[in-house]
DNA sequence: GTCTATAATCGGATAGAC
DNA sequence: GTCTATCCGATTATAGAC
């Protein structure tokens, strides 16, 4: 008698997973163009190229679908914002921490896109992150600040202000492709003009705040 | 024989006026919150007062209505842009245009998030201005920051990521400002908050960029 | 596990009485 | 001009065959 599941019958067999992967990220691309009361069930199932009841076998409504989709947000969010952490001087973790933002909207701008549409509608399914976990952030980071400015190494400022106009700068080009796009000759940003950009925001910003 | 309407009925009473701008401002915040496709007319008409039917006497359709009020949008849009003309010193034009912005955020929130969701939807409706009005007036003032570089006054920089660093910023404010709120103990930023917030923007982007 | 068929509800728009 | 009643397509979710 052992309490383990048989290996040759693993709970979560590959298809589930190939299945669930589809839906998920169909649902992430929906859901970041429609935002979640515009997104529509039938459209996400027809992106995963499955039936519509098979989404609902999967995930039981249309709303567990899109709780999944945002932790992993979420979590994905954490994973950058731990790279303000890794030393002490600012100069180096301002740089890091927007090169790692810059980054990571270049690399899922969907997630930014469904981040910024959960916000623009009230934050129903992520306020209680913003107000516990996002705060203590914030309130750690601005300690760090606060210590760095009276040591002379930045200039004074309201710390959380200078946070708001990263986050802003950096996910401006995950939420608001589509402009740029327009901006550039229909052509999204080559990988050249997004690492000038990049770049431009991290010199912009220290030369914002250093002495 | 006249052409002219009889001045006792006007063509527009001041009742149908009153009624419009009722429904305007309902669907206004309707979009806000839902984006095109999330928000319903019974929804509009419901913040407005007046029964479902009645919108579409006003309004023959849902993206009529969408439209009206997109078109205001982009004319405060205009209005505010202008201020980057008034003179040649780099840091007072630039300090007015930021300035300007923070308080249109500031004082139409929803202007600026019904924009903002009308860019993560693809843009459909206000892509033809993108492409045309708001492409002249960056070419525009690309080459008068260029001039100034070439003059020495600013840093070396390429023009269009600094405006994105601008529009990002100040409409941050607007678009983000559920998330602000829940960062700042529930509470919106009070008047003396936000004019910190905005003389801090104007402070960090000059320092970002003046040499 | 999968899918067809369908229930139940919602949403945009209209008809037509007042 | 205004509003009740309603049409009809779309949408979420489920039932039940396979």
């Amino acid at each position: 008698m052992t309490l383990t599941p048989p290996p040759q019958r693993p709970a979560r067999s590959a298809g589930r997973e190939l299945k669930e992967k589809g839906l998920f990220e169909a649902a992430r691309s929906v859901f970041a163009e429609e935002g979640f009361k515009g997104a529509t069930t039938a459209e996400i199932a027809r992106r995963a190229g499955v039936p519509k009841a098979n989404l609902h076998y999967y995930f039981p409504t249309k709303e567990a679908l899109y709780r999944a989709v945002t932790e992993e947000i979420l979590s994905d969010w954490l994973a950058a914002a731990s790279s303000f952490d890794e030393n002490d001087d600012p100069k180096q973790a301002i740089s890091t921490y927007v090169a790692a933002k810059m980054d990571l909207a270049r690399a899922d701008p969907l997630g930014s896109r469904i981040w910024a549409s959960e916000i623009l509608r009230g934050a129903p399914v992520i306020k209680d992150f913003l107000e516990t976990t996002l705060a203590e952030w914030l309130a750690s980071r601005e300690a760090i600040m606060r210590r760095w400015i009276a040591a002379g190494k930045i200039r004074s400022l309201e710390p959380r202000y200078f946070f708001y106009m990263i986050w802003a700068t950096t996910q401006h080009y995950a939420d608001f492709e589509d402009q740029i796009k327009a901006l550039n000759g229909g052509a999204p940003l080559s990988d050249e003009q997004f690492q000038k950009a990049k770049a431009q925001a991290i010199d912009t910003i220290l030369n914002g705040v250093m002495p």
